[in-house]
DNA sequence: TCGTGTTTTCATTAAATACTGAAACTACGA
DNA sequence: TCGTAGTTTCAGTATTTAATGAAAACACGA
């Protein structure tokens, strides 16, 4: 018995569950080695390749963990500006969806980590100097020179990092590529 | 009784190992916030601020830990190449120095996380769209689309991380800089 | 070969982190 | 206002990760 070509074939559908499962499991992994939480990574994977909005319960019920879990992490996420809330007029219930745009989900999660983790690391090399570029002695004078290193560095990286990421389009970095040899 | 200003004054001095200590400790916060173990960024920390290489008792000493904490860390800075120990000759004792130069430090980093982290992650993004990029139902066709998009953008931005770290000198980045408005 | 100083391993313990599930809370419609 | 669907919180528990310290292994000279 044939099947006209257009029409999905069952094995097709589960061939389909099978890899989209396989990604959301593998990048849940390949979070955690980013030192993101798996299950955030893998909520973040599963909301990425699925085409509607979902409810915390699908949530819970696809990736078979607790409301809690669930909530905390789609919040996380909803934190991190990669997930958006909907709510459908009518309804009571929370939907969720993902930034799916590739080069909009670098842009975010680089000013995120700006935000988060290299200007405080700057503010911390900063106060470093202050403390001891009044000191005469050589060792003084080593120190404080490398953590000025250190911090010049940071803050060219956050400059750069800034400007390949305010265009908000993606054109610059291919650009840029010619660029580089 | 004076001192001559070129000597060091007792309170430099102090001063001095109070800001090297402020450092080091929160250089291991920083550490744990960007996903890498405390002690390691806490001993790298020490080393970078410090000019002579250090023993593992002078690990354990200066930051109050334990001889296997000390070594495992210690082994593992070896091994990304951020930390070189060093025999001196008629001594058995092993001595360890930090990378110094900034630009080289981020040169291995990249290098070491584009190696551990963002391949094995192009891997299986390419594995699963392998897995999917035969079927024609448009569920699938979308999935195959969306990871396809994920995967070619990391593979651009593994490229351009080559680039920036290929020459091994910083003159490229403050040169992109003055392009990227 | 043995003795000694040093490095390495690893079972155990401690600490940090993540998860659960149920109770408390909220907001909305009837 | 009450009932209910839905959300949020959080104390308790489980899991994961890191640290300890002592024993084993190593390497070198005598």
């Amino acid at each position: 018995m044939d099947k006209p070509a257009t029409k999905d074939l069952p094995a097709d559908t589960a061939q389909l569950a099978v890899a989209r499962d396989e990604f959301v499991t593998q990048w849940g992994a390949i979070g955690s080695a980013w030192g993101i939480n798996r299950t955030m990574a893998q909520i973040h994977a599963l909301l990425i390749v699925t085409p509607q909005a979902v409810t915390t319960d699908e949530v819970m019920d696809e990736l078979k963990i607790s409301r809690g879990n669930a909530h905390t992490n789609l919040k996380e996420l909803v934190g991190w500006g990669l997930v958006r809330s909907v709510i459908r007029k009518g309804e009571r219930k929370e939907y969720f969806e993902a930034e799916k745009d590739v080069w909009k989900m670098f842009c975010i999660i680089v000013r995120e980590r700006k935000r988060r983790e290299i200007r405080p690391a700057i503010n911390v090399l900063k106060a470093c100097v202050e403390r001891t570029d009044d000191l005469k002695s050589p060792g003084a004078v080593a120190f404080t020179k490398q953590i000025q290193a250190l911090a010049e560095f940071m803050e060219m990286a956050d400059g750069v990092l800034s400007k390949v990421v305010r265009s908000e389009q993606s054109s610059i970095v291919p650009w840029a590529l010619k660029f580089l040899k």
